[in-house]
DNA sequence: GTCTATAGAGGGATAGAC
DNA sequence: GTCTATCCCTCTATAGAC
């Protein structure tokens, strides 16, 4: 009783979680890009005043950082999932379409996940980074036969990128890839096969 | 004599022309990326008044595009002064090279050029764009065989393209890409060349 | 925890004098 | 063709009331 009078004497209930906040910006990143996922913005869709947000988040920095580590996760996710194959060879063929859906159906969230920030170092220093290195890794050695082939890891990840990057820039143009990407995909797969049986 | 007078009686001597402006524009982009090539900055640096830019550039968006213009030149340049080699071959590797050169020494140029720009339909589509993939096309299809390779091309592209991305954005890590990127590039380029001789 | 209100910086672009 | 002066917009972030 007394729980529920106060219910109703609370001038500003809370309405933000850090959860929603994320979930909100997610949202606006996805359909906008990076423009879109302003602090004005993500109050509005959120029925909040602006100020409300750094309640929850000390900066708009903290708050990208925060969206880059669930990208990686998801994006580890989708590519772990993806792995449950026969073969390495499916496998690594599996992850590649896994991880160009992801690039193809959430490209700004793809380029924050890609884009380092200010003041943070380089290379992918996520724990999920570096989880998805080591997926990659193990997938490429279970093919090449060397359990530590990072020649052929960055092969095979260059070439992901670059469909990804390029096809998310439209650059393609209208016909796109066509079957571009099967075949340099393949001609990188191959040469990880030849280097186990030369 | 008359002239002459009039020299000094003229109160805003001209000190801009477009070139002046492209070039003090690209300094600032190499330099400080996309943000430091704001109107202001711009007009500091050459002494002059922000105004005084619109009576040469009617928009900072039309200054972009003049400048990736410009970066398309560059690059075909720079790649068509590489692809003088002995073999189709060593004609690819040495573009490679120049074009990954192009992409490390001038990232944020790099970028303007692969970003497409608002209202700028998707696709390579400057001039020097076209020859560039023309260019491109031909010694794919020297080694090849299939004078209109875009199979191979796309591939090779690709596979520059995500070692210039990655390379540019640091994500290689500490350890750079190592040999992956030979490895890679001589997967594509072998593939070529079994194309041509199965 | 949200509110009102505002600071403070930065951006693109324009009007009219000279 | 450049100048002065300004408009109007966006953004991040903070202070203090409730």
């Amino acid at each position: 009783m007394a729980s529920r009078r106060t219910l109703f004497t609370v001038p500003y209930p809370a309405k933000l979680t850090p959860a929603t906040i994320l979930r909100e910006a997610q949202t606006l990143l996805d359909h906008g890009g990076p423009d879109a996922l302003a602090m004005r913005p993500l109050a509005d869709a959120l029925g909040v005043r602006p100020g409300s947000l750094y309640r929850h988040f000390d900066s708009r920095a903290a708050l990208l950082n925060q969206l880059a580590e669930h990208a990686a996760d998801a994006l580890r996710d989708d590519v772990t999932a993806a792995a449950h194959a026969q073969t390495p060879r499916a496998a690594l063929d599996a992850i590649a379409r896994a991880y160009l859906h992801f690039a193809h159906t959430r490209p700004h969230t793809y380029d924050l996940l890609m884009t380092p920030r200010p003041e943070q170092p380089p290379g992918i220093k996520t724990t999920a980074g570096k989880h998805l290195w080591n997926a990659l890794l193990a997938h490429v050695g279970a093919l090449s036969g060397n359990p530590d082939d990072t020649g052929h890891a960055v092969a095979y990840w260059t070439f992901l990128h670059g469909a990804a990057s390029l096809q998310r820039s439209g650059l393609y143009g209208a016909s796109g890839p066509q079957d571009g990407l099967d075949i340099g995909l393949n001609a990188i797969l191959d040469r990880m096969e030849r280097a186990a049986h030369p």
